[in-house]
DNA sequence: ATAGAAGTTCGAGTTGACTCGAAGTCAAGC
DNA sequence: GCTTGACTTCGAGTCAACTCGAACTTCTAT
């Protein structure tokens, strides 16, 4: 179980914005203290690697706004393994949530190639004009 | 030559956006009309696919900041082919400028992988799951 | 028991990137 | 000649995503 700062720290994410990013809804409420330090957030392993998920996609350049579909109806990605009593349907939910994540990240891919391919172009046109007055 | 307009329907940027940009340092200016409608942005076929390498870039998740070093000192790149007899100096530090570009797009297409494999590692997941629950 | 460090909530402030409206110019069509 | 419409500049407003400070609690070490 770690604090929000052990977390901070290992994710490169402010205590600030995990506080805000609960409070919007992208990252699910942490279990709690509820002996003496009571309120304070301890976070699992599972949350850990939540948040680094959800810190991809960030970085990445998705929305909040589109994260946040994720862990919405009631943090349903919370925990991958357990509880999965639940319908199906619920099952077929997240993974169509996860099939429109995976087709975004593949278009940003081909948009990457494209751009990429501009820059390369642009890149040898110089490198030859450079060729050019190396010639002279 | 385009009008403001015309460049906004063939980028699918505003021409309010197009004008911040300029603005901004993003674009550089592009020739005005000098005779009766005075002061009319005219942008050339350089100018529309300059702006459209720049367009590329911020989709994908390149901040403004880091493009402007781009059309800095001058808009260096405004036009590609022209001009060229300035010093191999600046077409180095045009090279040096995209070579930092590529290097960040190959980091975004890293990134973009990983994020993807976890999202594909979970797909699977709930797949072999919904194949479970389907056996039973 | 008292100071300090780290946590809590809440609400306000900042930054980046637009987005828009006002006021004005100009050329073309009725 | 007068309206209409696309352009111009400029400054102000908006929205997302933080970012921070204030006031408070609560454990830990002196």
């Amino acid at each position: 179980m770690y604090s929000i700062q052990q977390i901070s720290q290992m994710t490169g994410i402010t205590a600030y914005t995990l506080r805000y990013y609960e409070k919007i809804g992208i990252l699910p409420s942490p279990a709690r203290h509820d002996g003496k330090p009571n309120g304070i957030r301890r976070y699992s392993d599972q949350d850990l690697s939540y948040i680094r998920f959800i810190h991809g996609l960030k970085q990445t350049g998705m929305k909040l706004e589109d994260i946040a579909s994720f862990t919405e109806d009631g943090c349903l990605l919370k925990q991958d393994g357990e509880g999965i009593e639940d319908l199906p349907g619920t099952l077929q939910k997240r993974m169509a949530i996860l099939d429109h994540h995976i087709e975004w990240l593949n278009q940003q891919m081909e948009q990457l190639e494209r751009v990429k391919g501009i820059a390369e172009d642009k890149r040898s046109f110089y490198a030859s004009l450079l060729q050019d007055h190396a010639e002279v």
